[in-house]
DNA sequence: CCTATTTCCTACTGTGTCAATAGGTTTTTG
DNA sequence: CAAAAACCTATTGACACAGTAGGAAATAGG
């Protein structure tokens, strides 16, 4: 289940890109038209900044905007980036993680199968095919 | 993301498949098979029983068998009777939940289609695809 | 009838994440 | 210098997850 910070940051890639104006987008705005609380925003916004999704500028006439055009992002790395991994399954997150059962597992194939059709359709999915 | 309760209800379902001898199968031999705990899995099994997709006699020579063939099972319906629901966003979890963004929302159509597949795949898919 | 076996039932608990809220500091522009 | 904005640290209440614990009821075999 995808959380609302994943949900959040999406919608805020999708306001930054409809209000691109060239100058910066101050988060107040976005809260405003997003109808969500502008103190929660921040922490994901900061989460953004910091995974090099956006970048922002303090001081009067700052704000945030986006480091590529819409269509260079995927909804896959939007999510990656804030849910820190999207699995199915917590065998297959942990890449580190050896399971004892892994080798009769009858569970694991169709895990694997179906984290690929999930992430096939997150990482084709462009941001530009969104607005 | 699927948690426990899910991933070991669907082993516990393929491991009365595979042991399947037409008597009733012992949680114990099950919890010992799989290396899940067995107090554990009481509480999973109870839910397979309350929601009909398995049944228990109690008593020497109990415990628990399938009610259908392994083919009439879907993995969909296992995994929701277990989690409550498999939707990706809280959204579309609550039928009866009127979100006041639905009509403007930008990421309601692609949660909808992304919804779909995930639903697809899981209810396509057999418990006897597993064995 | 007794005993071993098994399900069935209620309750509890520690840990962690989610979804915020609160209050302040620093940076920058007009 | 003042307003506006990002940036930073901390806290909180609620809830779910992943079990654990202890016993009661049911049932079959001897």
């Amino acid at each position: 289940m995808i959380s609302t910070k994943g949900r959040y940051g999406l919608r805020v890639m999708i306001d930054l890109a409809q209000n691109d104006n060239g100058s910066y987008i101050p988060l107040k705005d976005i809260a405003d038209r997003q109808e969500i609380s502008k103190k929660y925003l921040e922490i994901i916004v900061k989460q953004m900044v910091e995974g090099g999704l956006i970048k922002g500028l303090s001081g009067k006439g700052g704000g945030y905007k986006l480091v590529k055009k819409p269509e260079k992002y995927t909804v896959g790395e939007i999510l990656t980036l804030l849910e820190g991994t999207i699995c199915s399954v917590a065998c297959l997150a942990d890449k580190n993680y050896d399971c004892p059962r892994r080798k009769k597992c009858e569970t694991l194939p169709m895990w694997k199968e179906f984290d690929g059709i999930v992430h096939d359709y997150l990482y084709s999915k462009k941001l530009s095919d969104l607005l």
